[in-house]
DNA sequence: AATTTTAGCTTACACGTGTACACTACTGCT
DNA sequence: AGCAGTAGTGTACACGTGTAAGCTAAAATT
C-alpha cells in the first residue's frame, strides 16, 4: 500500500527516459540509439530496460509526449508574456526561440521524428503539433476576429515557419545571426498575418451583401 | 583507352546508387540501410562496395546530390508551364505536388537529411534548398520588382511553405484530401505575396520621400 | 607478348545488437 | 509467518554489421 516498490519503479524508469534524452544530440538520433546504450547510461543491466518498455518504439513514444508537454508548457508561457503586453508575434517567436537555445535535443526529436520511418512516431508528433496549431488558431479566430477556415491557414502557416525557423536556429551558434532570424521570422509572420486579415475581411464583406 | 573497363565501372556504379534509392521508403531510410544491403539489392559482394565509394555516407552524399538534379529538373519544368501562362503560385504548387507523388523517395531523402545526424548530410541538404530559394528569390525580384531583402524573405518562406506540404502530401493517399492540401498551401502563399509585396512598397515610398 | 591494374569474388574476424532464460532479493498481500 | 509477485542481475546465443586479406580474370599499359 505504501508504494515503495512502485515508486522506485517510476524513479527508474525516469533514470531510463533521462537516459535516452541525455544521449540525444545533433549527432545522435533516437532511432540510432540502442537499448543496450540507454541502459547502461541509466546505469542498468539491459534486460532490466524490459520491466519498464517492451521496445525502444515505447520509450521513444514516451519521450515524444514528454516533448509535446514541453511544446505546451512553451505555449503557457508566451501566453502570460503576452498578457503583459507588446507585440504578440515578436513574443511568440522569442519565447520560441529560447526553447530551441534550452531544449535543443527535445525539440530535434520532434524534427527528426516527423519524418522518420515509423508512422506511428510521425502520428504523435503530428498530433503534438497539431495540437499546437489548434491552440494558436483559436487565438487567431477570437482575438482577431477571423474568418475560421482563414485563422486555420494562417495558424498552420505560421506554425510551420516556426518550426522551420527553429530548426535553422539549431545550426547556429552566433547571438547575432540568430537575432537576425528572429527578426526575418517575425517579419514573415507579419507576412501572413497581413495576407490572411485582408482575406478575411474579404469573406465577411461578401457575407454582408448576401 | 577505350574505356570499356571505366564505363562498366561506371555502370555498376550506378548499380549501387540505384540499389539504395530503391531500397528507401516511407518506412526505410537512408541512415537505417546497411552496406551489405546496398551491395546486396546491386547484385555484389560487400566488399566490392569499397570499389565505388569509401563509405555509405559517399555514396549517401551522392543521393543528396542527385535529389538536387531532380529539384532542379522541376524549376525548370515549372518555368516552362509558368510561360505558357496562368497563376504562377498555383502551377508552382501543382508542379512541386507532382514531384512527392512520382519522387516521394526522394524528396523524403532531402527532408529526412535536412535534420539528420550527419553535419555534410544537412550541409548538403541545405545548399539544395537554398539554391531552390535563390531561383525563387530573383524571380520575385525580376518579375515581380521586389526589394532585394523582401524577396528574400518572400522565398524563403513561400519554400518552406511548400516543403511542409509537400511533406504532409507523402502522408495522404486520398486524391480529394491531397487537392485540398494544394488549395490551401495556393492560399498561404498567396497571404505570403501578399504581405511581402505590401512591405516592399512601404519601403518604395520611403525611399522616394529622401 | 609481357606486365601491371583493377573490379569483383570468397573467406574470415571482431563487435554490437536484441532478447531468452534462470536466478536473487526484497516488497506486498494473505 | 509465509507465500506470491517483481525489479533487477548475469549468462548465453544467434544474428547482422563493417571491413581486412588474399585471390582471379580480364582490361589497360608497356
Amino acid at each position: 500500500m505504501s508504494g515503495v516498490r512502485a515508486q522506485q519503479k517510476e524513479k527508474t524508469r525516469r533514470l531510463l527516459v533521462d537516459a535516452a534524452l541525455n544521449q540525444l544530440s545533433a549527432e545522435r538520433s533516437f532511432s540510432s540509439l540502442s537499448l543496450r546504450e540507454v541502459a547502461k547510461e541509466a546505469g542498468l543491466a539491459p534486460t532490466s530496460f524490459y520491466r519498464h518498455f517492451t521496445d525502444m518504439d515505447e520509450l521513444g513514444l514516451t519521450l515524444v509526449d514528454e516533448a509535446g508537454l514541453t511544446l505546451r508548457q512553451l505555449m503557457r508561457q508566451a501566453r502570460q508574456r503576452i498578457a503583459k503586453g507588446g507585440s504578440v508575434i515578436q513574443i511568440s517567436v522569442e519565447t520560441f526561440m529560447e526553447l530551441i537555445e534550452s531544449n535543443g535535443n527535445v525539440f530535434r526529436l520532434l524534427l527528426r521524428e516527423r519524418s522518420g520511418t515509423s508512422a506511428a512516431f510521425r502520428a504523435a508528433v503530428i498530433r503534438e503539433i497539431r495540437y499546437f496549431t489548434m491552440e494558436l488558431c483559436d487565438y487567431l479566430q477570437q482575438a482577431k476576429d477571423l474568418d475560421a477556415e482563414v485563422a486555420y491557414m494562417q495558424a498552420n502557416a505560421a506554425v510551420t515557419i516556426v518550426f522551420s525557423a527553429g530548426s535553422d536556429a539549431l545550426d547556429i551558434d552566433d547571438k547575432y545571426e540568430r537575432e537576425q532570424l528572429s527578426k526575418q521570422t517575425i517579419q514573415q509572420l507579419r507576412f501572413i498575418a497581413r495576407g490572411a486579415a485582408e482575406l478575411s475581411d474579404r469573406r465577411k464583406a461578401i457575407r454582408r451583401k448576401r
